[in-house]
Order: structure tokens, then sequence, then C-alpha cells
DNA sequence: CATTATTGATAGTATTACTATTATATTTGC
DNA sequence: GCAAATATAATAGTAATACTATCAATAATG
């Protein structure tokens, strides 16, 4: 995919910080570090206080551009969403055919190493890695209800809702769209993991994208109705 | 199901804790204090000194059982893998017709809530949203490489191997049986958990099971060969 | 140039995640 | 029935985490 227009931007929803990192050079540097940092110790082991070292800024710093790491994690995976919803739509443009709109969807969703586009201050080979091992703790918390009220989860439905949107024009009778999106798009990532650490969990075909081929065929199975058969 | 039999002891790896849980009146409280506080207040807020006051316990004798938190949660995981391995066993037992083996499987690893069959110390029905909300924790960290070694994943895998037989005994010639186990599984918790907190990531139809549904649905297509069409 | 906003430096608090020590039960072996 | 071993409770202590507060220095803006 060919680089973003420098003039556009990706913008997350406000509630999820205190003051815009995009509005500053130390902002930008709290995105790109954070990154470089969860990608490589783990979001457990990532602190504000480490980070601060790494950018050599402060903890209270930073403090005043998210009220914790959470948040941050969050900014970071609706980053991602909003990026990939807005390259869907790129690759989608001016192609007619739903089967076809789905498959180049599953594609993106599915895809294993994105090349960085050199977006900016995010490195997104190291984003999409952060997105495939810590985002579902984005969600798996006791507050995910009121922090859903909050708009924090809008970038991931919103792509969610778009795609259960062309599988039901590949297939409106077929009842189950977002269930359909939302296993393909988590599955992938948790299949992704398990390839690289936890082998015996899946199943890796040499010289194929086996992650791929697996979710294309089940997505297109799943909506051949009983008539096709 | 029955309950299953007082002399039965579902043993979980030794290298998963300091000292056996099972081997004392303090261990029991550990277990079952646990599940219910971590249902109740969710993993990140649970800690040893709060398990402690709850059980009327210290923090220093927990830590004799277990070395740490995330010890003691893959603890709890893999007694639920061993209790569900058990379980199937027990339901397909006698049956001979591979895809009614699969069937039964594929109902027990997406069902709704279980009943709790009283099983000793432990609360089913607790521990169940446990696996729901916390067992990908489990694995989604920098130390699941070395812990795999260990063998502290060993009930999971040796769950979704059993599986994957019962798939290719259907169709041997579906080249990604674990990827659609491990898909079908940790997809149903997912399922179950946007259920209850992110419904628009979902579908639950009224009436009907949907997500033991689409599961089998899907589980089934995926498995039709082309000749079958 | 004065005001305002932003950052850095420093310090401080409560909680977490442990480890260590000692006293007190409790169990078990003989 | 008693000594020895073992398990637990009570207490204390440390380093790190997850913040909050204060104030001075610097930069941006009107």
């Amino acid at each position: 995919m060919e680089v973003l227009p420098s003039h556009i931007q990706l913008n997350v929803n406000q509630r999820i910080f205190l003051k815009n990192p995009e509005s500053s050079d130390l902002g930008k540097k709290i995105i790109s570090g954070s990154i470089d940092m969860i990608d490589e110790m783990g979001f457990e082991s990532f602190t504000f206080r480490k980070l601060g070292q790494h950018i050599q800024s402060t903890e209270a710093s930073i403090y005043r551009y998210f009220e914790n790491k959470h948040r941050l994690l969050l900014y970071l995976i609706n980053w991602y969403w909003n990026w990939i919803d807005f390259r869907l739509i790129y690759l989608i443009a001016n192609i007619e055919d739903p089967t076809e709109k789905l498959r180049r969807a599953i594609t993106l969703l599915t895809q294993s190493n994105e090349v960085d586009n050199n977006f900016q201050h995010v490195n997104e080979i190291k984003l999409h890695r952060i997105v495939i091992a810590e985002s579902s703790k984005t969600y798996l918390t006791k507050e995910v209800e009121e922090e859903n009220k909050e708009g924090l989860f809008k970038s991931f439905k919103q792509l969610v809702e778009r795609v259960s949107g062309f599988i039901s024009d590949v297939n409106p009778e077929f009842k189950y769209p977002h269930m359909l999106v939302s296993t393909v798009i988590e599955g992938a990532h948790h299949q992704r993991f398990f390839a690289a650490h936890l082998p015996m969990l899946t199943d890796q075909l040499h010289g194929e994208d086996s992650i791929n081929n697996f979710y294309q065929d089940l997505v297109f199975k799943a909506l051949k109705s009983k008539d096709d058969e």
C-alpha cells in the first residue's frame, strides 16, 4: 500500500487521553517510545517510569498525557484499528463484487507482517505485534462496560461493523455476521501468537500463509447457503 | 453429567505449585477463595494479601503454595482443562460415529453456563467465568515459551490434541485441525465475553444458544470436502 | 514583553509483590 | 506419650509500582 498522505491524521477518541499526544513532540515520543518498549518487554513489565527514562523525560510528564498505562494501550490499539479501517476503505475502493471485497478484508485482517509504512512516529510492525499480544487485555477487565460507554472500543467496533456489512452483502441470510468477523480477527491474532510461541496449538504449513488460507476458507464455507450445495 | 466419583482427583502438573493445594485444608481454601475473589474483582485487582484476609490466613502462607498469582491462575486454568477433558472422555464413551463425537465435543467446549457439580471445593460456574475472562492472560506474556517448556500449558494442549483427532477422523484431508479447534475454544470464550459485556461484537439470537449453533455450523461446513457438495 | 501553558526535577504516599524470622500449633514416628 | 519434624500464623521489612503534588525553568502566544 502506498504511503499515507502526510496531511492525514488518524484521530483517536479524545476521551482516551488527557492531552493529545499528536499535539506535541513529547506526545509523539511517548507514542513511539511506548511502542518500542511494550513490544520489547511486554505490557506487564512496562511502566511510565521506565518510559520516562527511555525518552529522556519524566513519569510525571507522561501522566499529563495519559491517566495510566492501560489508557495508553487503548490509545495504541484504537490507533491501529483506525489505520486498518482506513486501509480497508482504500483496498475496496471501486470494487463492486461483495465477495471480492470480503476476500480482501479477510486478507488484511489476517495478514502476517505488514510492511512498515513509516507512518510518522509509529512503527507498524511493532504495533502489529503489540495488537496480537496485548489487545485482548484492553477489554478483558472488570471496567470493560464503563470504558465501552466512554467509547474506548469504538474503532474496533466500527471495523467489525464494516466487515459485517460485507458479509451480509455476500449472504443476507447469514445470521451471525458480527460473530464471524470478531472470530476471524481475534482468532487470526491468536493463531499468529501460537505460531510464534505455542506451535502445537496451530498448524503452519510450509510455503503458504496458513492463517490467511484457513480463515478465507472458513468464512466462505460458512457463508454458503444450503441451496448452493 | 453425573457427579464425579469422590475418589477421583484431577491432577495438575506438579511444577505449577510449590506445595500441592490438594494436600491440605489451607490449600483447598486458597483454591476456593481465589476462585471467589478472581471472579468477583478480576485478576488484576486480586492479590495474595487480599486472599489471605478473605480466607483468614496470611500472605506468607499462600506464598508457600504458589510462587505468585500468575502461577495460581495457571493452576486454576489447568485444573479446568483437566476437568473438561475428563468430561469429554465421559461424553464420548461408547460412541462410535466420529461426527457425533465431534458434535458433542463442540457442545461441551462452547457451552454457556455449566451447572456446578459441586465438585469438592471448586465452584465451576465461577471458574468457567474466570476461564472466559482470564485464561488468555496465562499465555499472552513474554514468559510463554519458558513456561511452555515447563509444561504449564499441558492440559490445554492435550485437550486440543484430542479434539483435533476427532476432526481428522471426520475428514482426514483437512489441513488445519489444531487451528480449527483452538479457534473454536478461544473464539467461543471471547463470544461469551462479548455477549455479556460488548454485545455489538457478537450476535445473540433470542431463544437459541447462538454461540453453540454458530460454531457447530462453522466446524462442519469447514470440514466438508469439495466432493460432498 | 507579559501571560500562559508545558515540561523537568524532585519528593512523597499507598499499594503490590515479594522474603525473612520467629513463635505456635499440629502431625507423625517410634 | 513424647520427641522430632512440619505447617501455619504473626510480624516485619524491602524494592518496585502507580500514582499525586509542588515548584522552578522553559517555551509558546497574544
